[in-house]
DNA sequence: ATTATAATTAGGGAATTCCCTAACGCCCTA
DNA sequence: TAGGGCGTTAGGGAATTCCCTAATTATAAT
C-alpha cells in the first residue's frame, strides 16, 4: 500500500524479454518483479502493492486482456502498461478501453518505455494517495454504529438537530449524543471535514 | 448545453461516408450535423453544444487527431469517437491517449457504430449534467466580492467565525455579515451544501 | 448471570450561530 | 453631488450547537 517501496512487475511469457527489461529497470533503480504468466502473476498479486504493472499480450494461458479484465474486477489500482510484439488495431484499442495506461509495440526505445513506466509511477502514487486518504476514512466510517451513520448522513445533507430528530422520531437531545460520537470517532474536526469525507466515501456509503 | 438537443457532429472530408452516416443516424432517430473538414467544425464549434463527435482521421487539412487536441485545449465536453479506414497501431494508441471514447475502423457494423453512439451520447449527458451544476456554482460565487470569497474560503476549511476574524484581523460582527451574504448570494442552505460547491469548484477557485 | 455495547433521554451552561436593525466611511459612477 | 456598492462595526435576541454529567433500557456477548 501506500509507504511501501514502488515495484514494476513484468507479466511476460518471454524470459529474455523479462530479463532484459528487468535488467534496464535496475540499472534505473527502479524495483522489479517478474513472473511468467498471468495466473503466477494473479497468485501472488496483493490489493496492496505499490507500482505498475508490465503486460506482454500474448501469454500462453492467460492473455495480457484477460489479465487486464482479472484485475480490473479485483480492484487493481496500479497502472497497467501494455506490451506487444504483433499487435492489431483491434487488440490495442480493446488493451486502452480496458484502461491500459500506454500500449508499447516491440521494438521499443528504452526511451520510451522509461518515459512511459516513470508516467506509470507516478500516477501510481498519485492513486495510492488517494487510497490511503480513502481507506483511512472507510475505517472510520467502519467504527461508526447504524444510528450513528444515519445520523452523520442527516447531518451532511444539512439538517438540523431539530430536524433530524424529527425524522428519526427521537430526541433532540439523542441526536446531540450520536453527532458528537461521530465527530469523536471520525476524527473530523469540523463540519466541513466531515462532509469532504462523506463526499470521498458517497459511492461506499 | 445541457437542456439543449443533442446532436451527432460528423466531421469527415468523404461525402459519401458522411450522408451514410448521418442517414443511419436519421433512421434511429438521432440528429447529425455534418461538416467535411475540421476547420469547418472548429469554426462552427461552440462550447454549449451537447452530443458527441464522430471524427475521421484521414482528411486534408487538419487530422482527426489535431482536431482531437484543438478540442482538448478548448475544453470541449462532447465524448469523440475516432473513424478511420486506414489505421494502424500507433495512431490509435494516439487517438486514444487523446481521449477518444471509442476506435472504430471501417468496415464497421451498423450494430457497433450505434452502440459506441449511444454509450457516447449517454456519457454525454452525464458530462453536461455535471458542467451545469459547476456553471451554476461558478455564477455564484462570481457575485461575490473577494472579502467575502475569502470568509467562504475560512468557513470551508472550518474555521470559526471568531477564529476568521482573528485570523483576517475584523471583527467577528463582520465576519457574520459576510458569511451570511454567502450564504444568500450561493443559495446554499446549508454549510454542508456551501462546502459541495467549493468542492467541486476547488481546481478553479 | 454478569458484563459490554448501543440507543435512548435529561439538565445545565457556555459558546456559537443566525437574523434583525442601524450606522459610518470609502470609492466609483451617473 | 447624489446615489450605489463594498467593507466595516455594533446591539440584541432567538435558536442552535457544544460539552459536561447522569441515568434507563435493550440486546448481545462472556
Amino acid at each position: 500500500m501506500a509507504g511501501t517501496e514502488q515495484v514494476v512487475y513484468v507479466v511476460d511469457d518471454d524470459a529474455s524479454a523479462r530479463e532484459s527489461l528487468c535488467w534496464l529497470l535496475d540499472t534505473e533503480g527502479i524495483a522489479t518483479r517478474a513472473f511468467d504468466s498471468a495466473d503466477s502473476f494473479l497468485r501472488a498479486w496483493s490489493g496492496d502493492w505499490s507500482g505498475c504493472i508490465m503486460v506482454d499480450i500474448r501469454m500462453p494461458g492467460k492473455s495480457g486482456l484477460q489479465l487486464q479484465e482479472e484485475l480490473n474486477g479485483l480492484q487493481n489500482r496500479m497502472p497497467v502498461i501494455v506490451l506487444t510484439g504483433h499487435a492489431d488495431v483491434p487488440i490495442a484499442i480493446r488493451a486502452m478501453k480496458l484502461g491500459a495506461l500506454d500500449f508499447l509495440e516491440k521494438p521499443y526505445s528504452d526511451h520510451e518505455l522509461l518515459d512511459s513506466i516513470r508516467a506509470a509511477l507516478e500516477l501510481g502514487l498519485e492513486i495510492d494517495r488517494a487510497e490511503l486518504e480513502k481507506s483511512r476514512y472507510a475505517v472510520a466510517l467502519d467504527a461508526l454504529t447504524e444510528r450513528e451513520r444515519e445520523v452523520m448522513c442527516l447531518v451532511v445533507e444539512g439538517k438540523t438537530n431539530k430536524g433530524i430528530a424529527a425524522q428519526l422520531g427521537i430526541s433532540e437531545k439523542t441526536v446531540e449524543v450520536h453527532r458528537s460520537r461521530v465527530m469523536e470517532k471520525t476524527a473530523a474536526r469540523s463540519l466541513s471535514e466531515l462532509v469532504r469525507m462523506c463526499l470521498i466515501l458517497k459511492d461506499q456509503l
